[in-house]
DNA sequence: ACTGTTTAAGCTAAATCTAAGCTTCGACGA
DNA sequence: TCGTCGAAGCTTAGATTTAGCTTAAACAGT
């Protein structure tokens, strides 16, 4: 899962690329707005998380462009206390939710988490595939209630693929979701981490394999 | 752009309801499940927003009637604070979102737009001829139900000849669209193609052959 | 120095392409 | 109305190319 923050604040910005990192999304920051619309209409993000006070384009500016465009990725704003008019301002301009500063890391956490789940995710908190099961908060995998350890990539790939069950992801797709901007990956890369998590998920277990090649297309998980 | 409410708290449901009027859509409300139910199920509403602790029908239960009957009206779930569950069983049962109460009439709002806004299309492109579909999103091909596995070149040939459904495609046209620029190929691997092509579409099935020759023009796929 | 990540190279198996022989179609003359 | 013949299309087997897998070694961050 890949997020763009947009905030001038580099105490903040870097504080919060931090906490996401730990919890392995991969987390682009631009200082501005002007650079950050730019960021957020070129790439494919999952969310934008976007200050509303910034110079050069302000949050909402930079948000009604996007959405003029067409463009539908989740964004969480971020607010002076108790301006509502920025509020109300934010969310008819297309903002799926907001959130107040100053703001505990936690709390930030819980929207962004939200606001990645999407509608066809089957539960809230807990991706499932057969017998496999990825807690998103706790970051526990199992299957047949076996515990397994992913490094964090491994983790990475593998919930991506499970947001997206039953989709054939293409390796440059997974590619630019799973890392960052500035990481220069080669395909081989994501081969690499899909034997990984096979070695770990699949082959121990008797049932079906999970991973599925689609060759000539990528890779695809289901029950 | 037309909203139903079904809500069993009246002092909830008139504020919603008053709010949404306020920003031009037309609402309806229902007091319990049963009723809500069957108004969802005769008209013809653009979203649901769905209260889940209701009395006679739960909001799960009339879900899940609804996606049944093959009802894909956005619907938005309202759950009690910290019920989990609920939002997880809702989601699993076709829900489109999910909102804890009690929230902010702008945060529902914001919810409501994003999901009048969603585009339809994310259900998939799916290219049908007869019992024949190729689903262009998630690259999958059925007939009659069974999948049916293709390479990547089968699947770009098949693709090349649903989008372009009833229409004569010649050889040399079919090489255009399919192959690449400098690939120089002949004729006959369109032909060579085009039997793999039918050993898995129309041999193994009882139906009529879907992949007609046209001698000396070339080929058409259609019902 | 250890763990996790990335690159690189060799290997395997599948997909693609070519080419040759075979079948079918339909025009045309007997 | 046939039978014949050439052209168009079909089939098949093997040659070639390419995608994906594996493994190990290089590299980076802690």
């Amino acid at each position: 899962m890949r997020i763009l923050i947009v905030e001038d604040e580099h105490r903040i910005a870097h504080a919060v690329k931090e906490g996401l990192e730990q919890e392995t999304y991969a987390v682009d920051v631009c200082y501005d707005g002007q650079e950050g619309y730019l960021a957020a209409s070129s790439e494919d993000y999952d969310l934008v998380i976007l200050d509303v006070m910034m110079p050069r384009m302000d949050g909402i500016e930079v948000l009604r462009k996007l959405r003029e465009e067409g463009n539908h990725t989740p964004v969480l704003l971020l607010t002076a206390k108790d301006q509502s008019r920025d509020i109300a301002h934010g969310l008819n301009s297309g903002a799926d939710d907001y959130l107040a500063k100053p703001f505990a890391f936690e709390v930030l956490l819980a929207r962004v988490r939200a606001l990645l789940r999407r509608p066809h995710d089957v539960l809230g908190e807990v991706l499932v595939a057969g017998d496999l099961s990825l807690d998103s908060i706790n970051h526990v995998v199992k299957r047949t209630d076996r515990n397994i350890l992913l490094s964090g990539k491994e983790y990475a790939v593998l919930e991506y693929l499970l947001r997206n069950r039953g989709k054939v992801l293409s390796k440059h797709n997974i590619m630019a979701h799973v890392w960052d901007f500035d990481a220069d990956i080669l395909p081989n890369n994501v081969e690499v981490f899909i034997a990984y998590l096979r070695a770990k998920i699949d082959k121990p277990f008797a049932g079906p394999r999970l991973i599925k090649t689609i060759r000539g297309f990528g890779y695809k998980i289901d029950a």
